[in-house]
DNA sequence: TGCAAAATAGCACGACCGTACTATTTTTAT
DNA sequence: ATAAAAATAGTACGGTCGTGCTATTTTGCA
C-alpha cells in the first residue's frame, strides 16, 4: 500500500509561495531565518512563550517588520511546529530508514530519538511541551501540533509492524504496546533529565529499550545493528 | 532509618498560622478555599496560566483581596504546589502504605496513581505540566515543584527496594530502572491520552505494569493482591 | 534607471497582567 | 458595645502583549 514515507504533506523546504519559477524572494529568506530563531526560542519558552517583542528583537527587526510575515501569532506558532517538525525527519526519521528492515530499523529509529533528546535536555523539545500547553485548547495549533506528533509515531508504530512482519519480534507481542512503552522512555528521560536533572536516566532509557527487545524481541535478530 | 514517613515537611493540614490555640481565623478559611480553586484552576491551564484576575472573578472576589492572601504570585503559586502534592499523598500514598510490604504495596502505589492519573485526563496533573513550565527556570516556585516531585518518587523508589528486599524482585532487579520504568507508564499514558486523546493508552500501562512485574518479580509474589 | 511591489519600520490602541497604596468593611476579643 | 485588628475592596501605575494602520525603505524587474 503506502510507501515508507514520513509525511505525505508538501511542506517540506523548498517551496515557498512560487512553484520554484524565480529564486526565492529577499523576504523569504528573512522569514525561514525568523522561523528559525522561533523554534530556537521556543525549544526554551515553549509555543506559547514566544513572543514577537523578543523574537524582533534577536532578529535586530522591529515587532511589526516580523509580525507582517505571518500575519498572526498562530500562524507564527504553525510554522515553528511545521519547521520542527521538518527538522525531525531529518534527524531521526530519514536517516533510520536507510537501515534495513524489522529490529534494525526500530533501534536506528530509537537510537535518533535518543540522540536529540539529549541534544534537547539542554534545549527542550517543542513536542513534548506543546502536549502540555495544547492539552485541552482548541484550534489550529492545536491541530498540527497534535497531527506532527501523530505522524511520526505512526512511523515508529509501522517500523515495529514491519519488525513483526520480518519475524524479528514474536507472535505475540503487540506493536501498539511496543510503541508506547518506547514512547513512554523518551517522555520520562526528557522528564528525569531535563526537568529533575536526575543523572543516569539516559542509561536507563537505553535499558528500557534493551528490555523491550529482550522481551518482545526473537534472539538474534536484535543483534544485527549495534 | 526512617520510617515510611512520605513527608517529613510540616506543612500538613490543620495548621496555618497558630499553633491551634485559637481557632482559624476567617481569613485562613477563605485562603484555603481560594488555594483549592486555584489548584482546580492551575490544573487546567498551568501554573503559569494561572492569573490572580481569574481567580479573583471566580471566588467573587476583588483583585487585591485574593492577592494580600499571598503577597506575590509566587508565593500563591507555592501554595498550589503545597496543596496538590497534600490531595495526592491523601489520595495515593497513605491509602497504599495500608497494604503489605513487597510487590502487593507497590502495586497499590501504582493502581492509585493510575486511578487520580485517570481522572486527570480531564483536568491535568500539575507535576507534569510544571516540569514542562519550569524545566530551565530557576526560583522557589522550581524549587518547590522539583521538592514535590522527588519525595513522590523516592517514595516510589523506596516500595520498589522494600519489594527487593521482601524477595519479591530478582536479585538482578535494578530499583531505579523499576522505578523509572513505571514512571514513564504514567508520562506515557498523560500524553497519549490527554493529549493526543489515542484510544487504549490506559489499558497499556496497565499491561506495561503487569509487565515489569512479570520481568523483575518473583513468581507468585505478584499475585498477592489482586 | 526608474517604477511598482515587496519588505520593514514607526506608532498607537486596547487588553491583561502583577502589585503597590489607600480606604472601607468585617471580624475578633475585650 | 466598642475599639483594635484583620480582611477585603477600590484605584491606579507600569509593563508586556498581539495587532491594526500608515509611513518609509528596500528590492526586483522592465
Amino acid at each position: 500500500m503506502s510507501l515508507p514515507v514520513f509525511s505525505e504533506d508538501s511542506n517540506s523546504l523548498a517551496e515557498a509561495e512560487r512553484p520554484s519559477g524565480r529564486a526565492m524572494l529577499k523576504g523569504q529568506q528573512t522569514k525561514q531565518a525568523i522561523v528559525q530563531a522561533a523554534v530556537s526560542m521556543s525549544t526554551q519558552v515553549g509555543l506559547e512563550g514566544l513572543s514577537i517583542g523578543h523574537l524582533a528583537e534577536r532578529m535586530h527587526m522591529s515587532k511589526s517588520g516580523v509580525f507582517a510575515h505571518f500575519g498572526s501569532r498562530e500562524e507564527l506558532q504553525i510554522s515553528v511546529i511545521r519547521e520542527y517538525f521538518a527538522s525531525f525527519e531529518q534527524e531521526v526519521f530519514y536517516p533510520a530508514m536507510k537501515t534495513p528492515q524489522g529490529l534494525p530499523r526500530v533501534r536506528a529509529l530509537f537510537d535518533n530519538w535518543m540522540k536529540r533528546v539529549a541534544v534537547e535536555l539542554q534545549s527542550g523539545c517543542i513536542f513534548i511541551s506543546g502536549a502540555v500547553e495544547f492539552d485541552d485548547r482548541s484550534g489550529p495549533v492545536r491541530d498540527a501540533l497534535v497531527h506532527s506528533v501523530q505522524t511520526w509515531l505512526q512511523a515508529l508504530y509501522r517500523a515495529v509492524v514491519l519488525a513483526k512482519q520480518c519475524g524479528h519480534l514474536t507472535p505475540d507481542a503487540d506493536e501498539q504496546q511496543v510503541a508506547f512503552e518506547i514512547h513512554a522512555l523518551i517522555l520520562a528521560l526528557h522528564y528525569e533529565a531535563r526537568f529533575l536533572k536526575n543523572p543516569g536516566s539516559l542509561a536507563r532509557a537505553n535499558r528500557g529499550f534493551d528490555d523491550i527487545l529482550a522481551r518482545y524481541g526473537v534472539s538474534g535478530a536484535a543483534q544485527i545493528s549495534s
